[in-house]
DNA sequence: CACGAGACCTGTTCGC
DNA sequence: TGCGAACAGGTCTCGT
């Protein structure tokens, strides 16, 4: 379930929970599970950190310890919780942080693509990142001028972390749809009124998604209900809130890709 | 630099 | 009913 607004939904739930305890014990059942560093100095260093800040950063969840910094991807299946430390271990739990209070920390990841670091340097691992779409930076001024400095079609462009942190296959397709924008237009074809168009459309469509706590699909449920108001993801054939025109999904840098061919016209 | 294919994983749904 | 294929919110690496 994890894009932007779903990581965001996830920090703010386990802020109030986390802040202020301190991790007992680390029970890393999947190895695969952490980045960096080793498991044997991955639980030494873990040990009797206190938890300081829970954050967010792109689609990383940015835990501040006393030393360090815990980085979470939750990737296609992760999700991170909070369980009684008395209870069983499930099925597809990667990681457990034991905390003071009673409660445990839980990475529970069906597919294993998931990944965490612990480190004192969470630039390394986040350096590369595009500006937040949310922050003040994000502007239509910058978008116009970032997307002529690019020769690329625009939704895997928009998909790229680099050139921007945060967007993922559903809230892309939502804010074409929105823009009007095809997703295999070339990025330095897009004239100043259309990014500025886009540029609103991915914050709004982001702080949709927030507001109404991300989107829960399948066996992951997090009490999110922005999938009941996709206006184009995963509704190929269905008629386009806007139009009525059917739905096309077509792969584009093999991601599923919906738009409405007659709003979002090449 | 831009792009496509394959890899990493498990589980569910679809088509025959 | 059974069984293989297709598909899933992401990103990395390699080859052209």
């Amino acid at each position: 379930m994890p894009e932007l607004p779903e990581v965001e939904t996830i920090a703010r739930k386990l802020k109030p929970e986390l802040t202020g305890k301190t991790i007992i014990d680390a029970d890393l059942r999947w190895s695969r599970t952490l980045a960096s560093p080793s498991v044997k100095k991955f639980k030494e260093q873990i040990k009797g950190q206190k938890i300081l800040r829970v954050g967010r950063r792109a689609k990383y969840l940015d835990i501040s310890l006393s030393e360090f910094n815990m980085l979470v991807h939750l990737r296609m299946s992760g999700d991170l919780f909070m369980r009684e430390s008395k209870f069983e271990p499930q099925k597809h739990d990667r990681l457990i942080l034991k905390l003071t209070g009673g409660k445990s920390l839980v990475f529970n990841d069906t597919r294993k693509f998931g990944r965490v670091w612990l480190t004192a340097n969470p630039e390394n691992v986040l350096g590369k990142l595009g500006p937040e779409p949310l922050s003040r930076g994000f502007t239509s001024q910058w978008l116009h001028t970032a997307l002529h400095n690019k020769h690329r079609q625009l939704k895997p462009l928009l998909l790229d972390q680099t050139f921007l942190a945060g967007l993922g296959n559903i809230y892309t397709d939502e804010a074409l749809h929105i823009a009007k924008l095809h997703p295999l237009a070339a990025s330095d074809s897009i004239t100043v009124e259309q990014a500025r168009a886009l540029q609103d459309a991915v914050r709004r469509v982001l702080k949709e998604g927030i507001r109404r706590n991300g989107a829960s699909i399948d066996w992951v449920y997090r009490g999110g209900e922005f999938q009941n108001h996709f206006r184009v993801y995963d509704r190929d054939g269905k008629p386009c809130p806007v139009c009525g025109t059917k739905i096309e999904r077509i792969i584009v840098g093999q991601r599923s890709t919906h738009y409405c061919p007659n709003c979002q016209m090449r």
